[in-house]
DNA sequence: TATGAATGAGCGTTCATTCAT
DNA sequence: TATGAATGAACGCTCATTCAT
């Protein structure tokens, strides 16, 4: 079967292009990440048919990869608060340890050819979430706020926090604290 | 500072560029910049040397409105929750009212190419906020939060109620309401 | 109105393409054409937008050149067979005397992106003979074949008689000649 | 003449070359041709060194099945006008019955990469028309005209002949008649 | 100053050919 | 021998910028 397509070459090609489009943005050429993956230019064709398949294809790796960070280990069984808190903490602890990917997450949401489907993929493994968030309105332990504001604020809140860390990690912990009581205080009942 | 000739042209262009980013992104072409603006392709760069300074006048400019927007009819006298508050009914309503320039306004924050100049030009007419939580906080009104930590969250929650609002007009006051009582909570002493 | 698009350059282009794409065939590529015609790569894209335009508007140019080679000084009120000599002459010299035009209008004419248009404009000006050999049949001067017949069997002998003499210019009558004689044996009434 | 190992392999892929050339063009890639032969891209090159030799074996190919389609049954013993008006039938034949194999042969016989072997093997077999024709001549049947211009006439008009019948194929008895007609009365002494 | 044609580096992508398997 | 991934030159085309008018 010849050389056969590599899965380590696919995952080369995709690091690289994290690491390339968090240092020039979304606009840097495809001849730069193949490069950076130390393939030929035209290698990066066999794995990803265009440019725009590959930067859906490093979104849906990073949202994976996210994905896996935040909803491992997830305590099912304690309360909404602790729940929550662990989503939180995950989140902002991979953002911080993972700079590159996130800031190229935040450029890659932000951008105009994202695919349905990408989209639809990349946010099932955090559908977990919104169950949660619905039983806890259920149960009067959360505000009855519509889903899409308490998803937003919190990942707005998060990627705030993991910015701020980043610069200053002594203060890492402090920020982390108070975006979750600000997030909390926003969203329980009384 | 090089003043030239017709302000006019120079604003023609700066508004013909946000339409234009807004619609297609940073990576718009000079040439729909200029046709939008009604001027040939090369006039563009008498006013702007380069299209990087142009994106950067953009964001200036941008941040100068919303500054405008915000910081008038500012109520010095009253309470820090009713000054908090018309800071935030202020830009929430700019971004709501001016949805092409505040989605500009954030693509261009993610941008590589903004100059130290430009960021710093682009805060000042908000050091009034700072002052204002600074003496919140000497007056424990407030929580002894870092300064970025309170003005980075309050931008990070009213442009998710922006862009919240804009997708759902209905909500926009469930929102905004949601978005501001967040932000006290997290930020005022009980 | 800064330097006009000129008529000159776009002459220029049209004439290099038609030396190029004789050389090389239709594959050759548009670097070649614009600097065999002077000017820098990306200038060719102002004058023609795409390399199948620019094909096609060879083509026309073509057309139109043997057009005015064919029809001009037409005899309108010689006999059938003197006005359709004239046309073959007129036809075969052009041939003989632009050799890279005709072999360039043939391989056009073989092309897959020809528009539609682009024949319609193309074959107009010979719309002249179709009438001509109407009337020839309606007055018995000329056998009841079908249109495209004759007119196909005249190209296909003209072509076939241009590049023999173009082999052998010491034939050129003789081929020239005896061609005639052969589709006028083959269409007219005994 | 290094002989591969699989004759069938070879034959599929100029089988294949022909319908895909026929489709879109000489340009067509070979990985077009190998994939609609069934094997694997770079198999191709092993009974093929270059494209260019695949096309100039296609040439072959095709000059070779015209040949038997056109020379077996020649009836030698008849009158040169039968032997010609047999060659005729066949060719017209064999043009409308494999219309892809004619319309790349035409492509090929277009072509710039088409090597002098390559000529003179593909017309080798016509030999014998050659022949026929020289005696004609001689014995007074046949004006004397040059060679060339006998053959080439005769390839003009059939092609001409094929391609309309393919596109009216009720008309199709009646091209090929007027055809040979033109032929003959251009050729035959009175 | 305003114009828009001219420029050419740079882009994403293709494809004939090579070569590790 | 057969495979198909790997290669990189070459392509058509775009676009920020320059410059003749």
């Amino acid at each position: 079967m010849a050389r056969p397509k590599s899965n380590d070459k696919r995952t080369a090609i995709l690091d690289a292009a994290v690491r390339v489009f968090a240092e020039r943005g979304l606009a840097a050429a495809t001849s730069a990440i193949s490069s950076a993956a130390g393939i030929a230019e035209g290698t990066l064709f066999t794995y990803f048919k265009t440019k725009d398949e590959l930067v859906n294809a490093v979104y849906r790796q990073l949202k994976a990869e996210l994905a896996i960070a935040m909803m491992s280990r997830f305590p099912a069984r304690k309360s909404v608060r602790l729940r929550l808190l662990h989503i939180w903490t995950r989140y902002v602890g991979w953002g911080v340890e993972n700079p590159l990917q996130q800031k190229v997450l935040r450029q890659v949401e932000m951008w105009h050819g994202l695919t349905k489907e990408s989209k639809k993929a990349g946010s099932a493994p955090f559908r977990e979430i919104e169950t949660m968030m619905r039983e806890a309105v259920r149960d009067r332990m959360v505000k009855n706020l519509p889903q899409v504001f308490m998803q937003a604020t919190m990942s707005a809140l998060a990627e705030t926090v993991m910015e701020l860390s980043r610069h200053d990690r002594k203060r890492a912990r402090v920020y982390e604290k108070a975006g979750f009581e600000m997030l909390w205080a926003g969203i329980a009942k009384k």
